[in-house]
Formats: structure tokens, C-alpha cells, sequence
DNA sequence: AGGTACACTTAACACCGTTAACCTAACGGT
DNA sequence: ACCGTTAGGTTAACGGTGTTAAGTGTACCT
């Protein structure tokens, strides 16, 4: 058994806990995960966890962190293909968000549960997963002109409520057959959907044509 | 003791139950729901509930139902004050939605929890509670022409999942103190995020600017 | 009056998170 | 070389959970 410099070096690291965790709240959320099974997997006794965790809340507390972390991570993966100040950016970063969401859905469904005994998990957001990395995204565009500008906390709340929203629905749905929504085989899934909603939130529901009218009148009566 | 037509008439009644569930779950949640607290509350055995429902699922499952349909009702009376085809309907829609949820926060929590044993429970959503109700509204704003005219179900979409997004980072927060984002008092609450969406829904994210330089073009070149 | 169906009870099972007490082996200091 | 300390682990147990099985009475109908 492999000794590390200061251990006793034998059965349940920290990090063999933390995975097992991981694992367990993937294939059967957060009702499926108790300690008892959780130590039968890592080969040990139920109590041990305690010396490595305070309780179970800790435990999924340092798991949804960690989470957090290689969300932020996926996210800013996602953008670095598109250009600084570009829409297209900022779109990506909302496409990776639902992506990431969708290929881990069990375990972002704990990372996003409103059923957090603490719910500070989601309180830092705004600091670090995701939250400052679409902001920048958005200031970005804004000083290119691509993206109209306001208060880019406001514009960010805008996007990320928009796709917050249509992965939680979607989610609360059974998660593959769900999004039938107007039977029309335009929108299936998620993916399909957030890429469906591009005109309405570059242009508005609104339109074009109402906008148009206002910017008709501004123009006859002289403006540039 | 009130005799019902064909029961022996004593103690709990199905509605009864059901009631001190609902309760239950506005004040502690569904972590705080357990069997034998809440009998105790109904001042029976906890074993006698499950005469009435076949397991603490079903009962849940059932208080949902009421949930929504108390929901649907909420909104249909939201919009009320609206005319019919304005956009302001369609916006009551959403505050009324937002409203609610916050009025009745423990409780829709559990409406919209993500951690359904079943979630079916939101599969037949866009049939009952709301989802017909702002379709409607959406429908009759686009004859009405002060909507852009897109597929009905897809503007539902982009409506619904921006104001359920809105609501659930906000509720995974604090409720109270959480939406401090961008420290300007510009917008605090949910409401106030929402009402601020406001342009950015109507005329999108690239704003009148964008859309203007292109109907500009069209003015220019002999348009209407 | 007897039978039956209903409303309800107690006892119990198998889990759950968590605590307490105990054990053991490796390390640091003298 | 010994010895105390401590990290890492054990088993037993407590109070709580959802749920089942079996039993008890009591009101109704025939």
C-alpha cells in the first residue's frame, strides 16, 4: 500500500472519499447517497468518513465545491474558441453552461438543488463558477459594440436566468422525452431550444418590426 | 363530531392530511416533512395516513396537484386586469408566476424541487398550471400584432424559462439578501430584476441600435 | 344478531445519520 | 529502546426515518 510522507498510509483517503461521493451522487442523486453505502464502496467502516468529514453535509458540501470549480473551468474552456467581444462568446459560454449541465445531470441536479440545508452554495456564485467569467463576456461585447449597453449585472441576470431556467425545466422533466413542446419538430432538446431562442434574445419578442417603427419615426424626424 | 354520509366519521380525514401536509411543507420544507410528526399534527398514529395514500410519495404527489392548480388560478386572476392581446398580459403572466412563488417560497420549493422521486409532476405542466394560460396570452398578443409572430410554443419557452430561472437563483440564494448583484441599487429583488428585464426582453440584447441600423437601411432604400 | 368493512392501533423491520468507546499501529521525543 | 501521542479505524448503540403486518374495535347493513 502506497505511503504518503506523513500518513499511516492505509485504506480511505480524503480525495478516495470525495470520489466515491462523486460517483454515488451521480448515479443516484443526493436521496441515494448515504454513508453506510458510501463506506462500503471506499472498503471501509461507516464511521470512518467522520474523521476525514464533519457530516454528511460537509461531505456534499466539498463535493458541490469542487464541482463548482470544474464547472467554471468547462465554462471558460467553452468561450476560448470565440473572439473576445464577440456575441458568439457569450452564447458559448451559455451553451456550455446547459452542456455541462446535460452530460452531468444527476450530479448537477445536487450542485443546483433547492433543497441545500445551507443554501450560501449558490450565495459566492456571483464570485466564482461562471458568474464573473460570463459577466466578463458581456462587458467584453459591450465595449466592441457587438451587445447593447447596460448595466452588465443586469444583462448577465437576463442571460443567465434564460438559461438557468430552460435546463431546471427541462431537468424537472423526464430529461430526454420532455422538450416536446409544440409538437412541432423544431425544438427537441435543450440544446435545440437555447439555440432557438437566439433571434428572440438578440432582436426581442417584440421584434424587429415594432423596434423598427420607433427608430422609423426617430429617423424621419431627423436623426442621423 | 361531524358524521359524513357513509364514513364512521372520526379523526383524519383525507383533506385533513392533506392539509396538515401542506403545512408541514410551507414551514419546514420537505426535509421536515416526516410521517410520524405529521400525524402527531393531525393527532392520529402515523400508520393510519397510509389508509388514505399509498406512501409518503403519493402524498406529496397529491399536495403538488394542489399546488399547481392553486398556481394555475393565481395567474389566470394575474392577468385578469390585463386586456387581452396586450404584452402586458403576457408580462402579468410572468410577475403573477414570480409573485407567487414567492409568497408561498418553502412551498414552491417542493412544487419545483428538482429532487422529485417521480417528476412527472412537471411533465403535464404545459397542459394544466400556467402553461396554456401565458400560451394563450402569447397567441393573442401576436394576432393582436404587438408581439413578434414566432412559434407560439417557442416565445412560451423563452418566456417561461427566463422567469422560472430568475426564481430559482434567486430562491438557491438567500431569498432576502441574495440579489445584491452589481451592487447598484439599480434592481434588489427578484421583482425588481424582472421589471428591469423589461427592454431587454422587448427589444433584445443587441438592443434598438442593431435592430435599427438594419430597418435604417431598409427606410433608406424606399421602405414604407 | 351476525358479518363485514372500515378506521385505526401497536409492534416491528430495515434503514438512516451520528456519537461514544475502544482498538491498533506508526511516529516523535527522550 | 521505551513510551506517549495521534492518525485511522473498528463495533455497538441511540434516536429517527418510511413502511409493513397483524390486531382491535366500532359502526353499518342485512
Amino acid at each position: 500500500m502506497v505511503k504518503v510522507p506523513n500518513g499511516r498510509g492505509s485504506g480511505a483517503s480524503e480525495e478516495a472519499i470525495l470520489g466515491a461521493t462523486r460517483d454515488l451522487l451521480a448515479e443516484k442523486g443526493l436521496q441515494g447517497l448515504s454513508m453506510r453505502t458510501l463506506a462500503q464502496r471506499v472498503g471501509v467502516s461507516a464511521t470512518a468518513i467522520y474523521h476525514y468529514f464533519e457530516n454528511k453535509d460537509e461531505l456534499v458540501r466539498r463535493v458541490v465545491e469542487g464541482g463548482f470549480q470544474r464547472f467554471g473551468e468547462y465554462l471558460e474552456e467553452a468561450q476560448r474558441a470565440y473572439p473576445k467581444g464577440s456575441v458568439e462568446r457569450v452564447r458559448a459560454v451559455g451553451e456550455g453552461y446547459l452542456r455541462f449541465a446535460l452530460e452531468n445531470h444527476a450530479y448537477f441536479r445536487v450542485l443546483f438543488s433547492l433543497e441545500h440545508p445551507d443554501p450560501h452554495s449558490l450565495d459566492d456564485l456571483p464570485e466564482g463558477g461562471g458568474y464573473g467569467l460570463l459577466r466578463q463576456a458581456v462587458v467584453d461585447a459591450m465595449e466592441a459594440g457587438t451587445m447593447r449597453t447596460v448595466d452588465p449585472d443586469l444583462m448577465v441576470m437576463f442571460l443567465w436566468s434564460l438559461t438557468h431556467g430552460l435546463l431546471t425545466i427541462s431537468m424537472a422533466c423526464r430529461i430526454d422525452h420532455c422538450p416536446e413542446f409544440g409538437k412541432d419538430p423544431v425544438a427537441r432538446t435543450p440544446l435545440d431550444l437555447f439555440q432557438a431562442f437566439g433571434p428572440l434574445v438578440r432582436n426581442g419578442v417584440v421584434g424587429p418590426a415594432e423596434a423598427a417603427r420607433d427608430v422609423k419615426d426617430a429617423v424621419k424626424s431627423g436623426g442621423d
